[in-house]
DNA sequence: GATCGCCAATTGGTATACCAAAACAGTCCC
DNA sequence: GGGACTGTTTTGGTATACCAATTGGCGATC
């Protein structure tokens, strides 16, 4: 199935910055760059309008969605809103402890490589440790929410501004340690805390609410 | 636009129930009742299903999507989840005496319909009064997750199960004081409170956590 | 020299045709 | 009588062709 392909490979090229802010998105010339067909290529443009990141006005030449300061501070908004309601959920549902191991390996994994300085891996680590919280909700609704807030896009850029892998890493064995050992009240708070933390060491956190 | 038409048309069809839950959505099929091609319908489908309405395997027929009992609690979830946050939002905002006094007028309406038992305007009312209050967050990721989540499918299935008007009457006005007076903290927790009061009502109410 | 208008090329929207894979049904074999 | 197989039909995926609207540039005119 090429729609899939070209789908990812076009939402993975505005990630990576190959597509800039803004810029138009003619649809033949991307059919041609992506070897396929104007259709494939035009119900993904479509899927990504859905997602937000890609605008587009019947009728006319679609671009990439930038993203404003507003959208960043949206952005921590609803990571701060959804990842602790994930985090109880999890932490109260009967997978937790096979979660709370996956999380441990990740957590050392990203260490590792923060003290390598390879900040690329670290950062997949990173978004790869939320995204597991989120999707051992088994909430469809949440998952949908989470990334179409495009929370992984604003994650992914903050390559080297993570601070302290120690500190970094002993955050998240705590939070892992909270949800393998159920108890869903500590497990939010500690969430929320821990996305309220990160934020505010950021230059574009969310000093808001 | 065809597609938009379309687009219009099929969902409608869904909400109406005139489409019935599980029923095979096949795309020749369509695009002759809805005198059009298969790529517009094709591009009205994705939209569905990105919006939950419609579920797509690939290389299988598509169908409407069911709300299982499963769905129900996550819709609740998400319900008990961000409206909070909206609430709060708006209460800190800069137009929250204008929004607050929609909502009066909302509240008003709602109640006017209830006590002469016109259920599905009460419901509208209902749906309005809330959505008001998403939007008025002039947040979009607030408002998609909001509705991606199907809240208002929900919310208009609630038809006669709303209970005592004045009841509600006396919620919404202390909930739209909250939102006016400008203290976000008691606005959330008010809206935290209303919801799962709610909820906890419904037959398919949200036990859960 | 500036502006208006027109023509051509670019581009999005739609229809159709073709293909491959999945669903189905009939048949044959056990 | 039941189950597996095969050929046909249905159906989704893709490519291409056509159309309409928009855009951009060139030239004529004031």
């Amino acid at each position: 199935m090429k729609q899939q392909r070209v789908y990812r490979e076009l939402r993975e090229a505005i990630y990576s910055g190959q597509l800039k802010p803004g810029q138009k998105l003619v649809e033949r010339q991307l059919a041609l760059k992506f070897a396929t067909s104007r259709v494939p290529l035009r119900e993904s443009l479509l899927r990504l309008v859905s997602e937000g990141l890609v605008r587009h006005t019947p009728g006319q030449t679609s671009f990439v969605e930038d993203l404003t300061a507003d959208d960043v501070q949206e952005i921590w908004l609803m990571r701060r809103t959804l990842e602790p309601v994930a985090a109880r959920l999890v932490a109260q549902g009967s997978q937790r402890r096979s979660v709370a191991k996956r999380l441990l390996l990740l957590a050392d994994r990203m260490a590792k490589y923060l003290r390598a300085d390879q900040d690329a891996r670290s950062a997949e680590c990173d978004l790869e440790f939320h995204r597991t919280i989120i999707e051992a909700t088994k909430s469809p609704r949440l998952v949908r929410a989470y990334e179409l807030s495009h929370v992984p896009m604003l994650m992914s850029r903050l390559t080297g501004e993570r601070g302290e892998p120690d500190l970094l890493w002993q955050q998240h064995v705590e939070y892992a340690r909270l949800i393998e050992q159920g108890t869903p009240d500590a497990a939010e708070q500690y969430a929320r805390w821990h996305v309220i933390e990160i934020a505010d060491r950021m230059p574009s956190g969310g000093q808001n609410s």
